[in-house]
DNA sequence: GCCAAATACTTGAAGTCTAAAGAAATCCGG
DNA sequence: CCGGATTTCTTTAGACTTCAAGTATTTGGC
């Protein structure tokens, strides 16, 4: 057995336990943030997470974007991002329009009162994700910054693999 | 303002943007995984991620778990589970039975077949995590477990806090 | 024992999500 | 400039999710 583990002769099984425990404890951690986030979200404002992600991504973007765009950003299917915006739409906190160069894209934006009340929330809800962490050190923060990097790359480069 | 920053006399609006940064990451980091494992869960074995860790945390509780205790343990609401559970049922993954001392009680509990597909889909699937993980030395994962404790205290601390 | 409170679960409405198929527009090789 | 490939978005079916309200059962104070 020794010999077989040295010279790689056979494959046995490796213990991947403790990458099994850190990807369990990674979801775990997200969760439970995540979860507190979306119960103070609708406790204070009445709003959905999604939504609030959504208004989010184009806060950052004056000129809009276009669906496929946020699709990518938010690491979500095209089909989830329509009726999303369809909602948004509706409550008018976004505006929609067809692009002039374009006639398949849309290009969506937030309405002045869209971004307003986006600008509200975000002040308090960066209080909170500061109140959910206020026991990490400034070098904890970078260190664990710095490790999600080097993790997300891993991550990946491992579906680069997968997929080609 | 250096003196009323000094003196705290007046509530100044902190600069809080590194670790809102850090939960952009870890949230980012996680859907990443998520995305993988669950179209691979998909493909290969044509099972949901939701129906996969349910089945998880039956396997090591081979005398069964009331459905509070998964909803506890999944972070999910009650209502969840009766609907996931449901389905495992009727696909003969899951046996369901009324608890003899307390009738309002359901315990689950994995069925002989449903045992087998999961210890085959768990195997694989640590495999997929070692793959994705595969970048960081062991060091990096301990120090990416440790920290990530750290947060999470920090969150549930936080939570405490809110709830009471 | 009785009854209010608490607990365990289910149900219902609305929203979020995916994958897959389809419609419309653009692109591009010939 | 034609027609197939590609891109962008929508639609659909089914699953998952939450919250809140409802049902059944047990618990605990009296």
């Amino acid at each position: 057995m020794i010999l077989d583990s040295e010279t790689k002769a056979v494959e046995l099984p490796e213990d991947h336990g403790d990458e099994l425990r850190l990807w369990l404890r990674l979801l775990t951690c997200t969760n439970l943030i995540e979860g507190a986030v979306r119960s103070r979200l609708r406790e204070r404002f009445e709003v959905t997470l999604p939504r609030f992600d959504l208004m989010a991504q184009l806060d950052r973007a004056p000129e809009g974007m276009t669906l496929s765009d946020v699709s990518k950003r938010m690491m979500v299917s095209n089909g989830n991002v329509t009726g999303l915006v369809e909602r948004l739409v509706e409550s008018g906190h976004l505006d929609r329009r067809t692009s002039d160069s374009d006639r398949r894209v849309q290009v969506i934006s937030l309405t002045k009162v869209g971004r307003a009340e986006f600008r509200k929330m975000a002040a308090e809800h960066e209080t909170w994700i500061a109140d959910i962490f206020s026991d990490l050190t400034p070098k904890d923060v970078r260190e664990l910054m710095r490790l999600l990097a080097k993790a997300k790359g891993s991550a990946q480069r491992s579906a680069t693999r997968r997929t080609g």
